[in-house]
DNA sequence: CGATGCATGTAATTCGTTACATGATTCG
DNA sequence: CGAATCATGTAACGAATTACATGCATCG
């Protein structure tokens, strides 16, 4: 549940219109939490609500009008105390590793174009990264949130290189067949090698179960 | 929306009842895609009265009893299809690279630790696949299902390595206090830096735009 | 004054999370 | 038998996604 507190670091930064916000949350912001103007607007209404914000003052509100939002000391306590809770991370969830997992049981057949896809995707995103820390961020960092900014944006940099890499070598070790063989190796049962690969637990070495072997 | 498909691709690498589910998808499966005894449940639901899996008929059944379900073929080229469809990469939702953010605008106090206790979990999660990869796949793979589920666990490996070089990263860089000045540093001012920041805009630029990919 | 784009919202649905409920099995 | 554990579910809620609705501003 962080949305809000997304929404009030964006607020904190510079004050701004639901829309405006929306279109920071598709650069900046956005690069590691996205949100529609529809949850925002939702959110913005709620932490008015709460006293954590407020429209500032304008000459003639109406409904289809700029509204401009800033943050209300209640707001930035309430970021400071929500900036050190503790939290695990959590379990990556991506369709495409479930896509080419699915190839192990049912072909490859199709996967490649969208893996290259994704690929040049990422090479873009990793270069638009790299050109903004070339522009923005030259190497003696003078404030606090410039220091901060430019991690973040190594850590945008840092991931897509990840993805880069890792479909290049999916794309390298994919589609090779096996160099002479059939697809069913002698010896290899299917759903034993799943059991397998599913049973080998990480750190669970010494306990030895007796009941499933 | 790929929870039913996840399931599928379990149920075909062997099939199983919805606690030997959930317990898969705390393991192998469940690195690249969470999910609760409770959505399994929910989702077995669906995908029998949709006539995708089926429960294969037990003796004597009853509420708290055992149920094993195996795929149907409706369910076999449910997969197929969906093994092949096109979906954006999603931006990433971090909790942890917004504390990180947030420490730009209200102070990095309470967030080292976090970060290191971060740090010390991707290291052993990274040490586990590591493990894995050790155990249960030498270099000549021999089937379809072994390159693939090799591949997979890759990922693992390179995305634990990648926040393991990250929050490293971050260690080193966000503590280091400016080497002699105040946090306020001469000529910048914070507001116009967020707007710097946040409208450096990646595929704008159209004039120069050096290929650096 | 009507069309277009900008800006702010509502509504419906679906997915994920948390808490709880109940039946079966095993073991002392 | 009763407690602990395994196994299968229900209910309620909150967050995210998708589709739709409405009001203002400008320009011809």
């Amino acid at each position: 549940m962080s949305l809000p507190h997304a929404i009030l670091i964006a607020l904190l930064e510079k004050s701004s219109s639901g829309l405006e916000l929306t279109r920071r949350f598709d650069k900046s912001i956005g690069y590691f939490w996205s949100a529609t103007h529809q949850q925002i607007y939702r959110e913005l209404g709620r932490l008015e609500r709460e006293g954590q914000i407020r429209a500032i003052p304008a000459p003639q509100p109406a409904r289809g009008k700029r509204k401009e939002y800033e943050v209300l000391p209640a707001g930035r306590a309430e970021l400071i105390r929500w900036k050190a809770v503790q939290d695990e991370p959590k379990r990556p969830r991506d369709p495409l590793l479930l896509r080419l997992r699915a190839s192990g049981v049912v072909g490859t057949e199709g996967l490649e174009p969208e893996l290259r896809r994704h690929l040049d995707l990422h090479r873009a995103q990793l270069a638009a990264y790299q050109e903004m820390e070339k522009r923005d961020f030259a190497p003696p960092e003078d404030t606090e949130r410039g220091r901060v900014h430019h991690l973040v944006l190594r850590g945008g940099i840092m991931m897509e290189s990840f993805w880069v890499e890792w479909l290049g070598e999916v794309l390298a070790g994919l589609p090779g067949q096996p160099p002479a063989g059939d697809e069913a190796a002698p010896g290899v049962d299917y759903a034993d090698y799943a059991d397998y690969a599913d049973e080998a637990a990480p750190g669970e070495g010494e306990a030895d179960r007796t009941d499933t072997g």
